[in-house]
DNA sequence: CCATCTTTGTGCACGCGTTCACAAAGACAT
DNA sequence: ATGTCTTTGTGAACGCGTGCACAAAGATGG
């Protein structure tokens, strides 16, 4: 109110909180459906509904952008859609790159949101000669050896890795030095990057582990007990540490309630550490 | 309801921060690697690095677990494995069903980060009748008719949706009224589930326009602040729509911004709000 | 058995994000 | 105009997560 919107009172730029950036997209999402359905206007009780959040947080989310709606009516669909796009760059073309052309790339590169939102495939690499020149979602795939020149060529910024996870990090270098400052990362690997590179990741591992996790405990609220105190920490580390030794099997320690499945594959091996995210193409 | 379900009232006595579940799987998968190597111990400092975390974060995280270190030398890698594996519910066998095998649904089913972890792909199911029976990563492709038995007679209390966007809420109605608890959806939709049912989200579309939101932000700061504030305020938000204020803006800074000359772009299309998530099968 | 050195476990402070609750702003009816 | 009603925008409180800094625990060497 006092400042109102005046001179970007700092807020502006450099304000935006993260996790508000985060939600842009969604509220984006739900806007450009009701657009499509001619919707003129929306309050935030709705638009936040159709986003799955809070309304009192979206109208703070969009107080960050500035005052967009109009009090006792809403927000303009359209204009907001703009004022979003626009804040979020989308009003720019984005080239992307995507290296790593194995089912996970080629979905990818079939996906269609990329192209919808001014995301534009410029092209996918995939180290394996046998790949190079063959066609998917309509574009040849082109061989690592062109990397830097193809980045250099379209002036590419963003670039996703679909490779295994033991190719990423040298494939997130070259991209680096390539001049590629934001990277997402579908490989299961930590990657590290100079300052100035953003990286975000995902990972179907971590979410289905995580989901277990939950789905353990609400299996263990169900049925009485957890137990899990009781093997929790009296499992004496101590003994078990035994360095020199490192004891070989740690399992046997805690019995533990015996698994519905059973299956105590839990020694999988995996020869490199951790699966690729994709077939190695 | 609502989005419904995120994070529980917190009175958890056994109450693991939910940021900390979300870094076990790191763990894991850091620790997994040094067990294959054969390291019996390694420092919160070393694992932190392993992790790409901060190694008093990594600490405080285990003491949530109970205190399965030893002062003065580490953890046990083996230890910590089996001790993570638990906590997370990966001692047990966990089968779990895709709904929607197009592209996506494809390469997750032959994403080898599933078996590798407890999770065991129970069946691939797609609505077109055409795919029924079709092997995929080595398993028969069943018609979505049959979603309740194979739920039923496997037992699986995790499903993926890899569906278009359009036809996840439905599945998703269906997986939740067939029993399963927790869902790892991929389509570009909220979905709304009853309370008690986990759903965690993976969009690629949100993440990079993420990324796109950051990268325009540091294009514009090495130019120096392109500062939107023109357009700012309540221009009639009706006719505000045009966009010719883009031109205004963030012209000089992306290195490519091939962008068709007509800033009206803005209005990409994109018919269906969003594209789904993979191809339609 | 004592001294020293290493590394964990955690108390504490800080900052971000969420949520509540309400005054102000504007639409709309009279 | 004026009053009523709706909905925004935001101040303030609260809670979670992060990171610092350090005491305690235990290893190691003499």
């Amino acid at each position: 109110m006092a400042t109102g919107r005046t001179h970007r009172p700092a807020t502006r730029s450099r304000g935006i909180p993260e996790a508000t950036v985060a939600r842009l997209p969604l509220y984006l999402r739900a806007l450009t459906a009701l657009s499509e359905r001619s919707v003129p206007t929306v309050s935030s009780e709705e638009l936040a509904a159709a986003a799955g959040v809070n309304s009192a947080k979206l109208r703070k989310d969009f107080s960050y952008l500035g005052s967009y709606g109009t009090r006792g009516v809403g927000y303009d669909v359209e204009y907001l859609v703009y004022q979003i796009s626009r804040e979020l760059g989308l009003t720019q073309d984005w080239p992307v790159v995507i290296v790593g052309i194995g089912n996970l790339g080629a979905a990818l590169a079939n996906y269609g949101g990329f192209a919808s939102r001014g995301f534009r495939v410029a092209a996918l690499i995939d180290a394996d000669p046998a790949m190079t020149g063959k066609p998917v979602a309509g574009i040849a795939v082109q061989h690592t050896d062109e990397l830097e020149q193809i980045i250099a060529d379209n002036g590419v910024s963003i670039g996703v890795i679909a490779t295994p996870a033991g190719a990423a990090q040298q494939v997130c270098d070259r991209l680096v030095a390539a001049g590629v400052t934001s990277i997402l990362n579908f490989a299961p690997t930590v990657l590290s990057v100079p300052d100035g590179v953003d990286v975000r990741k995902v990972d179907l591992s971590i979410e289905l582990q995580i989901l277990a996790f939950h789905e353990q405990r609400k299996a263990g609220e169900e049925t009485g007990t957890p137990d899990e105190a009781a093997s929790a920490q009296s499992a004496a580390p101590a003994d078990a540490i035994t360095p020199g030794a490192a004891a070989a099997a740690p399992a046997p320690l805690a019995p533990h309630r015996a698994a519905p499945g059973a299956g105590t594959d839990n020694g999988r091996q995996g020869p490199d550490g951790d699966v690729p995210a994709v077939m190695p193409a």
